[in-house]
DNA sequence: GCAATCACG
DNA sequence: ACGTACGTGATTGCT
């Protein structure tokens, strides 16, 4: 029989603040206080354990009066309002309970007594557990639903049923109501008869059975009691009607509200915000391990013993579509072990140390096999796999891509499961401690957690591939993401040469200057300890000692800098320590130390990190590297390529207004590209109305903050904060540019409404980003989703475009058996390290490649430098 | 761990 | 009355 939890959140509650309200309190560092909250979880906690029900449902008092008023206009009276400290723990109760995906409810006009009883009533078949401090719902005890009762303080609870009722009271469930009739109840302050008490009423009841019985015999009962029973008549029974909870009320709560799985993260998040950081621990302690609610595998073995350590792979898991798991110690992609692997299909799962895996030849023949191999983040596997001399080939299902195209909220593992309500039992943290604090692990947690991993990848499998074709967007994972994968990890293999020479160089001189403008500015002000790279500081200095204008912020951002220029000549000193400092502490002292031994850079490329679809780079970022300023560029000398070779970046010129006059179809714009003039001052010639020679650098600047704003999805404050005009000139530009295009115009209205409709848009190549806030109520929330929503499709079809274009270029190069290599990609730019004799070639492989990467209804454009390091590349 | 700042497309 | 251009990552100071 399936096992219901209802509880009285009201006389829970109550009794887990009063029990703990006293000796030290317990708030957060705001001053909220929480300990009742607090208490609560752990009964309600304690309560699930013992119980462990299917559905749960915490049941409140509505605050407005309720029939029972009617009755009796002083029911309830009496009574202290409750403390502050309670009350607001009461909202909290409610915010914990949302948090926990814990269903609770409350209905006007009755009490949560009334709630309990009515389901008790509908769902007769349920084995159902009822938890309270308040004997007055021992009432609702049958053959089916017992009491648990909080006793002495919180500490314990006790399970009432018929026959505990019938020992320890003698009366059965129906009578109590006929007990409080006699008796009253103080609490609730109902009156009863009096002088009569629990001992009388128990006796009286064992006697004649109820409220009624008792009095129609009441000439048998002799003396005073005689006498109060006959004039309290009414009260009793009146009492007795006050006491009896109402079992035929509608409840409009359907059990899949009951039933619903934790999200750890929600959980995790609610204790943060109240400041319970011991419950965040044990959280993370006790969380059970379960699969896939729904049990999607047909499988005893595999759930019940988690995976056996093994000496040798079973042949039966040499086939295709088998998860592998790597087991490690730390998560990095280099100086990271392999300790053993974990393979997974249907049936069962296993584990092997890492010296097992080697003396198994079988296993490492189908790893190298072209067996279809499904994984979670293929790339660093191989990275793992190529430092241990390890092969593996054809991981051709990368789990972590496939989680990420259906739900960019999926970006880690942990957080993946959870979206399908699985959770861990083991972290890696638990297992091997941080990097900077390893501790020894245990194997047998070792092995439990590495089958489970495995487990679960093969199970991810089996529900993104669902998801990918529910979205279709099967193509853009085979065809596009998986290949690039693969490509990417040669890249990252490969890495770029560095010239340590030069970026000694360049750190020495930055440091020097760092020094000198550092000295130079502290002489203007009166604090020799001041911290220049400290914008508290800084304000300080700015606002307070030189007495500068302040902006409300009081930041000290290079806009509000040149703002400044004319009213102090330290202005000028700070601009230039902030580039240097720049220079120095991220790019030449930065850079240097991520050079490995064989003097390259190997940085990371993140598949899933960007909602739009491009990549991210990481340890170290090579996609920031400085261009814009001229000083800030030299350290692009540093980066050469390999001995003899050249450097050959090819960038895509203005990809996202050419992606956008595609998509939008706006003719003028095509027309604008296909002419093969400066699309910026095309641009101002439309806006502004003017012949070509007609057209200043300021009109031409004015014009291209235009182009820029529209990709971003402009506003006249975004546009007027940027060129510096008001925002009704700058709305007159939007809408001069508008009018000249107004297929833009139409194409963006039609995305946010699309996006409003679906919650989603989506690029060409059907790629999909998730933008739920068009819809929400904040203003703010909802037009910077707007202006998101206009970006994405735009932003992420260019995307789409190099990585294309990556993939093709790869297959050529290799079909041509080039030794030339594809290095770096920041956006719309290509980096390759080519030989001396395949210049040419290359320069036209690559060109023609990228422009021809998709078919769009305007031309590509690609600009392509060849240099001895990637400053002469540019 | 978060905010401020600044580097890139 | 509000307070914005889109998308990233690294460094620094500070609580």
């Amino acid at each position: 029989m399936k096992k219901m939890l209802l509880v009285d959140g009201n006389s829970v509650l109550f009794r887990a603040y009063y029990a703990t309200a006293y000796g030290r309190p317990m708030t957060t560092s705001s001053g909220i206080p929480t300990n009742g909250v607090f208490a609560f979880h752990n009964m309600l906690t304690k309560a699930i354990d013992l119980i462990q029900p299917d559905s749960i449902m915490v049941a409140f008092d509505s605050k407005k009066k309720n029939f029972r008023h009617e009755i009796y206009e002083d029911y309830k009276g009496g009574r202290k309002a409750a403390p502050d400290e309670l009350v607001i723990q009461f909202s909290i109760a409610r915010e914990y309970l949302d948090a926990f995906n814990i269903c609770r409810y409350e209905q006007e006009g009755i009490e949560a007594d009334d709630i309990i009883g009515s389901m008790v009533k509908k769902y007769p078949d349920w084995d159902i557990n009822v938890l309270s401090s308040d004997h007055d719902l021992l009432q609702v005890i049958d053959d089916t639903t017992s009491v648990w009762l909080m006793k002495s303080g919180i500490s314990e609870i006790q399970e009432m049923t018929k026959d505990t009722l019938k020992e320890t009271m003698g009366i059965e469930p129906c009578q109590i109501i006929d007990l409080k009739g006699l008796m009253g109840d103080a609490s609730d302050n109902i009156p009863g008869v009096p002088k009569v008490g629990e001992k009388t009423a128990l006796k009286l009841l064992a006697q004649f059975e109820s409220v009624e019985g008792v009095l129609s015999h009441v000439d048998e009962i002799p003396g005073k009691l005689h006498d109060n029973l006959v004039e309290h008549a009414e009260l009793a029974l009146m009492s007795k009607l006050l006491a009896t909870i109402k079992v035929d009320e509608d409840i409009d709560v359907d059990l899949s509200c009951m039933m619903q799985k934790p999200v750890i993260e929600k959980q995790i998040a609610f204790f943060q915000k109240y400041e319970m950081n011991s419950l965040i621990k044990k959280l993370k302690e006790k969380t059970t391990l379960s699969l896939f609610d729904e049990e999607p595998i047909e499988t005893e073995k595999r759930i019940s013993t988690g995976g056996n350590i093994v000496s040798s792979c079973p042949q039966e898991l040499f086939h295709d579509d088998v998860a592998i798991y790597l087991e490690h110690n730390f998560d990095s992609v280099y100086g990271t072990s392999i300790l053993g692997i974990a393979l997974a299909d249907k049936k069962q799962s296993i584990y092997m140390t890492l010296d097992e895996l080697r003396k198994d030849q079988a296993c490492l023949d189908f790893l190298k096999s072209d067996a279809k191999k499904i994984v979670w983040d293929a790339k660093k596997m191989k990275h793992w796999m190529d430092k241990d001399n390890l092969e593996i080939n054809n991981l051709a299902y990368d789990t972590m891509i496939a989680a990420f195209l259906c739900d960019t909220n999926c970006t880690s593992l942990e957080r993946t499961l959870s979206k399908y309500n699985v959770s861990l039992e083991y972290t890696l943290d638990m297992i091997y401690g941080k990097e900077n604090k390893p501790i020894l692990p245990d194997i047998e947690k070792v092995t439990i957690f590495s089958c489970r991993n495995a487990q679960f990848i093969y199970d991810l499998y089996l529900k993104t591939s669902v998801e990918l074709t529910e979205l279709e967007m099967e193509e853009l994972f085979y065809g596009l993401e998986m290949p690039l994968a693969s490509i990417l990890f040669e890249m990252e293999k490969e890495g770029v040469t560095i010239e340590q020479n030069i970026m000694n160089r360049i750190a020495d001189e930055t440091k020097a200057q760092v020094d000198e403008l550092n000295e130079m500015i502290l002489k203007y002000s009166s604090n020799i300890n001041l911290n220049l790279n400290s914008p508290k500081q800084l304000a300080e200095f700015l606002f307070d000692e030189l007495k500068l204008p302040e902006n409300k912020k009081r930041s000290t951002s290079v806009e509000i800098l040149e703002k400044l220029l004319g009213q102090h000549e330290v202005i000028k000193l700070l601009m230039q320590y902030r580039k240097v400092q720049k220079q120095y502490s991220t790019y030449a002292e930065g850079l240097k130390k991520s050079i490995m031994s064989d003097s390259k850079i190997h940085t990371i490329y993140n598949q899933c990190v960007t909602s739009t679809g491009r990549l991210s780079s990481t340890s170290p970022n090579l996609q920031n590297i400085s261009i814009r300023d001229e000083e800030s560029r030299e350290i692009r000398k540093a980066f050469i390529p390999s001995e003899g070779n050249y450097l050959l970046a090819a960038d895509y010129s203005q990809v996202e207004l050419r992606v956008l006059a595609h998509m939008a179809n706006e003719e003028k714009l095509i027309e604008a590209f296909t002419s093969g003039l400066d699309i910026h001052t095309k641009t101002a010639m439309e806006v502004f109305d003017l012949n070509e020679n007609e057209v200043s650098s300021l009109h031409r600047r004015h014009a291209k903050a235009v182009n820029f704003g529209i990709v971003y999805g402009i506003s006249d404050f975004g546009l007027a904060n940027q060129l510096e005009i008001s925002k009704n000139e700058a709305q007159q530009f939007i809408d001069r540019y508008l009018e000249s295009y107004p297929n833009i115009s139409i194409f963006m209205d039609k995305t946010v409404e699309e996006c409003q409709r679906n919650g989603y848009v989506k690029t060409l190549l059907n790629r999909r980003r998730f933008i739920p806030e068009v819809n929400s109520e904040k203003y703010f929330e909802r037009e910077a989703a707007k202006r998101a929503a206009m970006n994405a499709p735009i932003q992420g079809t260019a995307a789409d475009l190099i990585k294309v274009a990556m993939i093709n270029v790869d297959r050529e190069i290799k079909r041509q058996n080039l030794k030339s290599k594809m290095i770096l990609q920041v956006h719309d730019e290509l980096i390759f390290d080519v030989y001396p004799d395949e210049v040419e070639m290359m320069k036209q492989l690559v060109v023609d490649q990228m422009i021809h990467a998709m078919n769009l209804k305007v031309p590509l454009d690609v600009q392509c430098q060849v240099g001895k390091d990637w400053y002469e590349a540019k």
